[in-house]
RNA sequence: GCUGUUGUAGCUCAGGGGUAGAGCACUUCCUUGGUAAGGAAGAGGUCGUGAGUUCAAUUCUCAUCAACAGCUCCA
């Protein structure tokens, strides 16, 4: 009999008989990584645990704590909800059923049938009933004629139409109770493991994601190995809600939005702008530091300027339509982006390469038509700010200016709070290359350059392809939020065809014209969407030195409003934001009412507080402090309000 | 942009072919109260907009606008 080497992954390898199963090496490890065994990788690739090994292989064992694990579990579930869709709607046809970032859904044909929330549960109940059945899944290779002469048998013309884009020889079948399904795999070994189901949503979505295609219907579901695990997911879906920017913006008056203004335009309300202006200053003096100059360019710009920099082209049909002037036909253009006319600052004087690098940042605002659909909150309209700055360098400082954008970005997102972070690098889709401006070698060499400067900085970078914007590679940062959930924010491009576009240049030592390389960056992206993610991230609780009202005074009586006065404006003269509460109501209510508002900190005075020259202090969610003299607050708060440096 | 759902007071929502209701917020009065909602009275809406059906439409039908969810898109 013959054996393979199995090497794991700490290092070690051990021998095991030809066909060995995953399973089985999990059990010669330990027992309890056997029962908690997901899907195995086999050089590389993942598979199910019962497929049998027949050649050496590295391999490492996924449980439900890998994303490898999660989405075998999932897409297991996926295949679960469907044997239950086909025992409760006999002829549903199905198109795909995938694992996604939280559960797996399934695009189902049901026909005229209706399908709401009565019939999610009933689905749920199945789902349930066939996992206690622990009903094994069974992997199938089959050719391509008897997979198709199966679909059609079946009626199913979706799985009929994957098929036809499959290789034969490379088609799998994998079964499980009483439904069988065309899938690639990986499963897990049995329904079993299926504890905990919630369906969480119906919507439509079109065949192959293509809107002149059947709408079918998209059922939404989660599954978990423990029900406990379940009911914290759904405790964590309740708290995203309750700290949902649009219902918080609204509720701590920090935007509005205005049918008569228009979609997508948000309005900033006094609050908001507060919050607002806080970030923009300690942008700008980060900036400065950093060697940035500010410039100011107007909202609008000759169309011309557009069509020189190829945005027309790609985005005109798609944008704000042009501005006319009455007299001469002139056409303007809203402006979608900052760097023309900062390509334009560049062009006022002749440059030598001794001035290089040339930084201009500005908080830029900018239009762009978004599809009506897409807009959402804060997080996606239509008129926004940017961050936005352009460097403007040699050749041979790419790499250096890039490193310094990263550590700037990294110094933004430490001083909010956002500890975890990831970088994508965003690259050309090498297959859509016509997608893209600019020659080869640039491109290549932009790519080589942004991937060179993360790893210099140790980022956790992933490539992905596609992504770039159509003049160059961009890195992309993404941030886990308090509730674990992913927010792109910042981004940092290296642009070789802007410059040229513009014919922008300096003269190098050598005497001769170069065009120098332009880093486009915006570490809030935009002020609105980082806003809307702050929000999101805080749950409206803003680090002390953003928030709108810091302190509200809440006099216990009508009798004490002019000591609240007086304490407030003391107060404010001393740059601290705040307001006295002078309304005739009793202190709990008061207090009730800052809290809601989660104004910081609450100054409670009374007679004592009036003889002694004190205030009470009282924290937003931790209650109160003891009293304390007025200066000595002032003297702690300024301590605590500092803005990051 | 596509599909679906929704649109009633500032907010959250109930109602329903015969021109509307609650709670909170708001105004006034009473109350002067020590760490998360004191009491009473009052004011506030041509039921998103336009058209159609009907003796009669806020309610039914259609269109349109917007919001929400999903899809597609994102310089």
């Amino acid at each position: 009999m013959s054996v393979v080497k199995i090497s794991l992954p700490d290092g070690s390898s051990k021998e095991f008989p030809k066909g060995v199963k995953g399973i089985e090496i999990a059990n010669s490890i330990s027992e309890g990584l056997a029962r908690n065994a997901l899907s195995i990788e086999v050089n590389g690739e993942i598979w199910d645990l019962d497929r049998s090994i027949d050649s050496d292989a590295a391999i490492k064992i996924f449980t439900w704590k890998d994303k490898e694990g999660k989405y075998a579990f999932w897409h297991s579930s996926a295949h679960v909800m469907a044997e239950a869709l086909e025992a409760l709607y006999p002829g549903v046809k199905f198109g795909i059923g995938p694992p996604i970032e939280n559960g797996f859904y399934y695009d189902v044909d049901l026909g005229d049938r209706p399908f709401g929330e009565e019939e999610l549960q009933a689905v749920e109940k199945k789902m349930i009933e066939l996992a206690r059945q622990g009903n094994t899944f069974t992997r199938k290779a089959v050719s391509k004629a008897d997979a198709l002469s199966y679909f059609k048998e079946k009626g199913d013309e979706y799985k009929l139409e994957l098929i036809d884009g499959l290789e034969d020889g490379s088609i799998t079948f994998y079964e499980q109770g009483n439904f069988t399904d065309l899938c690639r795999g990986p499963h897990v070994p049995t329904t079993g493991v299926i504890k905990a189901v919630k369906l969480l949503s119906v919507a439509g979505a079109y065949w192959r994601g293509d809107e002149k295609n059947k709408m079918l219907t998209r059922i939404y579901g989660i599954t978990f190995p423990k029900q406990k695990e379940l009911e914290e997911y759904l405790t964590l879906l309740e708290e995203a809600k309750k700290r949902d920017h649009r219902k918080l913006g609204r509720e701590l008056e920090l935007f509005a939005f205005s049918e008569k203004v228009g979609m997508g335009l948000p309005l900033w309300l006094p609050k908001g702008t507060i919050l607002r202006e806080r970030l923009e200053q300690f942008m700008r003096k980060a900036q400065v530091k950093a060697g940035y100059d500010p410039v100011v360019t107007p909202h609008i710009g000759s169309k011309q300027l557009y069509v020189t920099s190829g945005h027309y082209e790609k985005y005109g049909k798609d944008s704000f339509q042009p501005i006319h002037t009455p007299d001469e036909s002139e056409e303007f253009l809203l402006k979608p982006m900052n760097c023309p006319h900062h390509c334009e600052i560049y062009k006022t004087k002749p440059r030598s390469y001794k001035d290089l690098p040339i930084r201009y940042a500005e908080f830029g605002t900018v239009y762009r038509y978004e599809q009506s659909g897409e807009l959402h909150g804060l997080t996606r309209v239509r008129g926004f700010t940017q961050d936005d700055a352009h460097i403007f360098c040699r050749p041979d400082q790419v790499k250096e200016e890039f490193i310094k954008v990263i550590d700037l970005v990294f110094h933004v997102f430490k001083s909010l709070g956002f500890e975890n972070y990831t970088a994508q690098v965003s690259l050309r889709d090498p297959a859509n290359k016509e997608k893209y401006i600019g020659e080869d070698q640039l491109w290549d060499r932009a790519e080589r350059e942004i991937q060179e400067a993360a790893d210099e900085r140790k980022l956790v970078t992933v490539a992905v392809k596609g992504e770039a914007a159509f003049y160059g590679p961009k890195l992309d940062f993404m941030v886990k939020d308090a509730l674990g959930r992913n927010w792109q924010l910042g981004t940092i491009q290296v642009d070789y065809q802007l410059p040229q576009r513009f014919e922008l240049e300096y003269t190098g030592s050598d005497n001769q014209k170069h065009t120098p390389v332009m880093i486009h960056r915006a570490p809030f992206g935009s002020l609105e969407r980082f806003v809307a993610i702050l929000i999101e991230h805080c749950a409206g609780n803003f680090p002390l030195w953003l928030s709108p009202d810091q302190i509200a005074v809440l006099p216990i009586s009508e009798r004490f409003n002019d000591y609240a006065h007086e304490v407030i404006e003391k107060l404010k003269n001393k740059d601290i934001r705040g307001f006295a509460d002078d309304r005739d109501e009793k202190i709990g209510r008061k207090i009730r009412d800052a809290e809601v508002k989660k104004v910081p900190f609450m100054l409670i005075v009374g007679e004592k507080e009036v003889a002694e020259r004190k205030v009470s202090v009282r924290r937003h969610g931790s209650g109160d402090q003891g009293a304390m003299d007025l200066e000595e607050f002032a003297i702690h708060f300024e301590q605590e309000s500092k803005p990051p440096q």
